[in-house]
DNA sequence: CTGAAAGCGCTTACAG
DNA sequence: CTGAAAGCGCTTACAG
C-alpha cells in the first residue's frame, strides 16, 4: 500500500494525500476527511526509507566525551557505541561530529564547547562532566534550541532530551551486598574516594546506597571507615593506603565507588594483601585483570558502550521521525565476576559483522 | 558524493558506474579500472536508502519460536525482542512471518515446519526444540537452500548461519560459584532436574558447569545429590520435594537448571524453607516474583529479548547486506539479585519510545 | 485548495 | 561494452 494507491482511491493527487498524513495546511476539511478514512481503513504506513531519501535535509549531531587513551579506558566503550550508531544513521543523511576533552582539564572541555557552538549542530549528546561549566553549556544550548542528551553523568538540569546511565545509589547497594557475601561478621570495611574528582553526585550516591545495604538489622556488625586520597594514581595510592592499612589491620573489605579499583588491587598484589576483599566499578580492560587474579571479587558495569550506541540513536530518532524518548534510560547493573568476566553484556547485534 | 558525481569524473554513466560498483559483468577491464580508481578516491559508499528502494526486492523472513501464555513466560520475551527487529527492518521491505508451537506438542512443532516450507521463505530464525524434528527441518531448509538462524537452543547440527544463546557451561559454573557465597562448608546440594525436557543438552552442559566449580580444592567439603522429576509442576514438585527434604535434612542448597525454579520456591514458601538457597535460570516474571521475596538467591539471566532481536536482525543483515554474522553470539550471562531485578538488562533504544 | 512535474540516489531492463 | 530512460515511494516548489 503506497501513496499512490491511496491517491488512486480517493481520486486525489499523491501531493495531496502527502499533505494529509504529515497534517500539512492547504487540504480542505472535505477531502482531508476522505483520505484520512481510506489512509486508516489501510492502516497506511509511508515507507522511512523513501520519506527520508525525499526530504533531503541534512542533520548534523555532535557528541562531545572524555577523551581516552586506549581500549583499556572507561570511555574507549562509549565511543565505540557511538561508532556504531553514527554507522547505522549515515544512510539518513546524519553526519556526526565527535569531540573529545581531557578529564582533568577544564579547559579542554570548554574550547570543545565552542567548537560545538561554532559547528551549530542539530542535536548534542554529551557527558557533563566539569559541573558550573557543563550548566552555561546547557544554557548555551537552550538558548539556541538545540535539544541535547545526556550521557553516563546526569546534572539536574532540565531541559535535556533523555538521560542515559546507571542509577548510582541502586549501583552502590549491589556493591554493598557483593562484598557482604564474602565478608564475615564483624568485619572493617574502606570506602576509597578522591577528592579530586567531577561527578561529585554520582560517587555520594553509590556510597549513600552501599551504606544503606547495610543498614538492615542482619549487618549490625560490619563498621566503616572512609579513605581519602587527593587523586588516583599508582604512587599516591601506595602511600595513603600503606599508612591506613598499616594503621588499621582490621580492615577486611574495601569499596571502591568510581572506576579506579585496579589501581587499588595493584597494591594489594604487590604486598600480598590479596585477602582483603575488594569491589568496584565498571569492567574495562584494567579493572578485569585483577577480576581475573582475583584480587577484585566483584566489578559493577553499567554497559558503557550501550550509553554511545542509545545516546546518538536516540537523538537520530528525534531529529528525524519526532520520536521523544523517555526522560531516563537506566543503564545495566551488571555484576561481573570471574565466570562472566567474558559474557556480561549482550553481544550487540551491530558488530562483529565481515561485509 | 553520489553516483553521479563518480560518472561525471569518469566520463561514463551512472549505470557503469553501478555495474562496477557491484562488480557486474558487461564492463571493459578499462573503464573499470578508471571508475575503481576514482572510487576508491573519494572513499565512496553507496547511499543504502537509496538502493533498498531501487532494488525493489521483496524479503521474507519466519520466526519460529515456543508459543507463550503471558508475558511472565519466558518466550514472551524473544518474541518481543523480535518484534522489534521486525518493525525496525519492514521498511526495507523485509516481511516476517511468526510462527509459534507448544513446548510438550511435537506436532504443533511439525505442523509450523510445514506452514514454514510451504510459505518459501528467505530466511528462517528458530529455537531447535524436539531435536530428530529439527534436524529433519534443517535437511530440509538446507535441501531449498534457505538460510537460518538458531536462537537459544544449539544443536550439533552444520549448516546454520549462526547460534545465539547462552554458554551453558559457563551458566553452570556462575550458578556453583552463586550457590556456594551463600553456603557454609560441608552443606548439601541438591540438583533438580526434570526427565521430560527438550533441551537435555543444555541442561547437561549447565550442570556439568556446576559441579566444574566445586571441584576447586576449595570446596572440598561440599557433597551433591540429584533429584529427578517427571515434570515441574506445581503438585509434581511438591511431592517429590517433600519426600526428598523430609528424607535429607540437611540440603542447605538447591540448584535448578533450568527456568523452573519458581516452582521450587513456591514450593519452599508454602512449607517455611525458606532457609533453603536456591539458584536457578532465566529472570522472567514467574521467577523475579520468588526473588523479591528472598526465597530466591540469585537467577541467571542470558537476555532472551536480545536473542529474538539479534535472530531477526542478523538474518535481515544477511539477505539484504550480504552480511556473514558469527557463528556463535554468545548471550549475556547476567546475575539477577534483588538489588538489580530491575536493571539487569540494558534498555533498549528502539522500544519506549511514543511517536 | 489541488495537481503535475521534478527530484532524492540507486538499479534495471532496453536499445544500440 | 555503454548510455538513456524509467522507476522505487515520497516530498516539494510551482502553477493554476
Amino acid at each position: 500500500m503506497t501513496i499512490k494507491d491511496i491517491a488512486k482511491e480517493a481520486n486525489v493527487s499523491a501531493g495531496t494525500v502527502d499533505r494529509v498524513i504529515h497534517d500539512r495546511p492547504g487540504v480542505s476539511n472535505r477531502t482531508k476527511a476522505k483520505i484520512q478514512k481510506i489512509l486508516d481503513k489501510h492502516n497506511f504506513e509511508r515507507n522511512v526509507l523513501a520519506s527520508t531519501l525525499a526530504y533531503k535535509r541534512k542533520y548534523t549531531i555532535a557528541l562531545l566525551i572524555p577523551y581516552f587513551c586506549s581500549d583499556r579506558d572507561f570511555w574507549y566503550e562509549p565511543n565505540k557505541g557511538a561508532g556504531l550508531a553514527i554507522n547505522e544513521i549515515k544512510s539518513y543523511g546524519v553526519v556526526t561530529h565527535r569531540f573529545y576533552f581531557k578529564m582533568q582539564d577544564l579547559e579542554s572541555f570548554e574550547k570543545a564547547q565552542a567548537q560545538i557552538l561554532a559547528l551549530n549542530p542539530d542535536g548534542v549528546v554529551f557527558a557533563a562532566f566539569f559541573y558550573s561549566s557543563s550548566l552555561e553549556f546547557i544554557g548555551a544550548l537552550k538558548h539556541r534550541k538545540i535539544p541535547f542528551v545526556l550521557i553516563n553523568i546526569d546534572i539536574e538540569s532540565q531541559g535535556n532530551l533523555t538521560f542515559i546511565g546507571q542509577d548510582s545509589f541502586q549501583g552502590g547497594k549491589m556493591a554493598g551486598k557483593l562484598l557482604s557475601l564474602n565478608l564475615t561478621k564483624n568485619a572493617q570495611v574502606a570506602i576509597l574516594r578522591s577528592r579530586n574528582v567531577n561527578n561529585h553526585n554520582a560517587i555520594d550516591a553509590r556510597i549513600k546506597g552501599f551504606m544503606s545495604f547495610f543498614s538492615g538489622s542482619k549487618h549490625l556488625g560490619f563498621s566503616f571507615t572512609e579513605i581519602y586520597f587527593d587523586e588516583f594514581s599508582k604512587e599516591k595510592t601506595a602511600k595513603v593506603l600503606l599508612g591506613e592499612l598499616e594503621q588499621n589491620k582490621s580492615i577486611q573489605g574495601i569499596f571502591v565507588p568510581s572506576s579506579m579499583a585496579f589501581h587499588v588491587a595493584e597494591f594489594l598484589e604487590e604486598h600480598n594483601l590479596e585477602e582483603i576483599r575488594l569491589v568496584g566499578f565498571d569492567a574495562h580492560v584494567n579493572n578485569l585483570k585483577y577480576l581475573k587474579t582475583g584480587t577484585i571479587d566483584f566489578l559493577i558495569d553499567q554497559d558503557p558502550m550501550e550509553q554511545g550506541y542509545m545516546g546518538v540513536k536516540l537523538m537520530f530518532e528525534f531529529l528525524l521521525f519526532k520520536k521523544r524518548p523517555r526522560k531516563i534510560y537506566n543503564s545495566a547493573i551488571n555484576i561481573v565476576t570471574k565466570e562472566n568476566s567474558e559474557f556480561f553484556r549482550s553481544p550487540k547485534a551491530v558488530e562483529g559483522i565481515e561485509v
